[in-house]
DNA sequence: GTCTATAGCTAGATAGAC
DNA sequence: GTCTATCTAGCTATAGAC
């Protein structure tokens, strides 16, 4: 077979730049093509489901990175909890660019594309949740107490992202974080 | 002339329904006139500007809401500030029917559409911001800290209408609002 | 596996009757 | 002011050469 132009990876982190930047309906085929460098009939040969398949592509992929850098690393109990927390806001910087990137799970969440990645979107969600609360246990919170936390410190992650962006004025994404580890260390 | 078969308020309820469940790109202008019963070309009659005209009046909408039913209501001086905190919070549990809908400013704040109205945008979070700014420090704050419970209400706000799509859970939306009646008034 | 070319459709937007 | 009919551009998706 003739080589791949361009590996898993690199096409991989092309479609989410997209997707995330544009959402579901925003971004078309040909974006995803000049954006991975492939064009627009050999993506359909490597997602032969089109869009669709793309979508839930760039989502297991989020899913992925998030049991890796958040949740395994909140959850990681051969490190003290303080660490992990710092280590897990470090990993959430760099995810969103100090701020600038969109939320491919908040991109996602629009009505018209709801119902189709709706269970990709809750489980990564949910593993981010699962995450915080192991943390806040791990810190002596009892179960209710850590679950209204760490639906607090997602809550700020998401929305502090929403306010970055439509106030173009990444200290609050930047100042949020701080407030996290507040949240949990003081 | 003839009458105008739907009134502007009514145009106005159903474009915004619209626009925020399906965002800039979602929305097309099928959609816009099904949801207002008028047909396209009548509503390039009363939006010469298409698509990007009806997503200005509708953020210029937006922005008198929350002038009216935020900013008002929690710079009130008139009132005691926690009744001003209870009023504002009942009013954002209907602005977003209890967790169910999208906000619109945070529906616009994608790539795409980001630039054009870019300042729009930030006006309506801004006025928010001010109304939660006046309201800590009528409750004793200093400037600084009534800035950042600000940031830390809204963010609450929009990152939790994120989560409870995602999850599909109104909850973790009724839940944050509570905790913001408790950022202030603990 | 990647490409050019194109089919078939739907989008935003306009013309012109009433 | 509202409508039907229509234009053009862009979309998703496919066919078929290499």
């Amino acid at each position: 077979m003739r080589p791949q132009k361009v590996d898993d990876q690199q096409l991989m982190t092309g479609l989410m730049e997209v997707i995330r930047a544009k959402g579901f309906e925003g971004a078309s085929m040909n974006d995803l093509a000049e954006a991975t460098g492939l064009k627009k009939a050999s993506l359909y040969h490597r997602f032969p489901g089109g869009k669709q398949e793309i979508t839930e592509a760039v989502l297991a992929f989020t899913q992925a990175w998030g049991r890796t850098h958040i949740h395994g690393v909140l959850t990681n109990s051969s490190i003290a909890p303080a660490e992990r927390l710092k280590t897990a806001i470090a990993n959430i910087r760099s995810l969103y660019r100090d701020g600038e990137a969109i939320c491919v799970l908040r991109a996602l969440t629009m009505d018209p594309s709801l119902p189709i990645f709706n269970s990709q979107i809750g489980n990564s969600f949910q593993g981010w949740l699962d995450g915080f609360v192991q943390l806040g246990k791990d810190l002596g919170m009892d179960h209710r107490l850590a679950q209204q936390r760490a639906i607090q410190a997602l809550a700020w992650v998401q929305g502090s992202l929403v306010i970055s962006k439509g106030l173009d004025d990444l200290t609050v994404f930047q100042g949020i974080l701080k407030d996290i580890e507040r949240l949990y260390i003081d």
